[in-house]
DNA sequence: AATTTACCATACTTTTCAGTATGGTAAAAT
DNA sequence: ATTTTACCATACTGAAAAGTATGGTAAATT
């Protein structure tokens, strides 16, 4: 179950032949632009300069492709941002703005991008796959706000609604930058700063 | 450029006619089940017991018929709630709350539902004509959260972002709400009650 | 009652796209 | 150098769906 890393690279012009991995950010792509209905097989050939020969030689059919993106997706959102705001070593209450801060990437429609994510979340509606995978991450992701919040020393009532709340706001602002041109990184640190002021914090034993 | 306000009778076994209606209303709903790339004439024509036939003598074309679906959504979208909560006759800190209630409907797939507002969300992505309807209602709905945010007297530099923060935070829930579970109202009610003990609210004159 | 009109079914054409069958080519292995 | 292997292009089949042409039927109109 172990699974390679996927490089945001894509196909250097000095190898012609492609893998498997060139497909898959040709997916992304087409899928942040277009929406989930683009991912099709002949549509992501003419992309890549290429033709379908290559695609069947690397996917059995466009069902093992798109779960293959979806594994790809999960695996990266549930860990990549989390994991390096845990090590870096910030005391709780500034790893909870670098959260936010990591969270509120530009709009590039890259991988590491945030242009997926609200494509993603469309897929989820129509294809059970994607709904899972979905379902996974906005729960995982909700647990581990849960656990900076938890960490800064927030009233324990108020945790969940709190990670809501925070969690409802970034996708959001996720839709509401591409229809309404609003930032995302402004309102989000005004709306942690103030949960954070009104919460009734409690004193972190340190013993 | 007057509208009919459409009903959300489905259609009544006595009569075997369809109307252009009817055609609309299973349009909303393959829309607010399986998203914008299920409306389809022939899936539409099943659903419905018809035929192509009926389709194309009500409209001419698909293009057609994907754009009355917008303008007739874009009207209700923008003036239904709005306009019931203002005659409401309550104060405005009242109206306030009363907006946050009929906001969180039911996830009923209704027209009138809270289902449909995703899809669409999702369909502008993709269609250009979704993206212009979707970019346009957002801004009003944000100007008018404005409003109500400015009557209960809400301090003028933070009537914006608290705005873009409750408008942010409706969306995210109507994700979080299908993948997540989370109700939607009682984490809005907080929400809006954070911001309102928060701000320093400035004293309406009232001479 | 006869006829027009509104509405719909049937059958067809055309396009698009997933999937397959097969042969070819460059790089690696022997 | 020859053979294998990995990779890809070309050409096809089949299914699904948009759009059209046309004929039929029930209800309204005269």
């Amino acid at each position: 179950m172990t699974q390679k890393a996927l490089s945001t690279q894509s196909r250097s012009p000095a190898r012609s032949r492609l893998q498997s991995n060139d497909w898959l950010m040709a997916g992304y792509k087409a899928l942040a632009s277009s929406g989930s209905q683009a991912i099709g097989v002949e549509s992501l050939a003419r992309q890549l300069k290429a033709t379908k020969g290559s695609f069947y030689w690397h996917f059995s059919d466009l069902g093992a492709f798109k779960l293959a993106m979806l594994q790809a997706w999960e695996q990266m959102a549930t860990t990549d941002i989390t994991a390096s705001v845990r090590n870096s070593g910030l005391p709780p209450r500034e790893q909870l703005f670098l959260l936010v801060e990591k969270v509120s990437v530009t709009p590039g429609d890259e991988f590491g991008g945030n242009a997926i994510e609200p494509a993603i979340r469309e897929w989820g509606r129509a294809e059970p796959l994607a709904y899972a995978a979905l379902a996974r991450v906005d729960r995982q992701r909700l647990a581990d706000l849960r656990d900076f919040l938890r960490a800064v020393g927030f009233a324990p009532l108020a945790i969940s609604q709190a990670a809501v709340i925070i969690y409802a706001a970034v996708i959001g602002l996720e839709s509401l930058r591409l229809f309404a041109g609003v930032g995302m990184r402004e309102p989000l640190l005004a709306l942690v700063e103030q949960l954070l002021a009104a919460s009734p914090v409690t004193v972190v034993n340190k013993f």
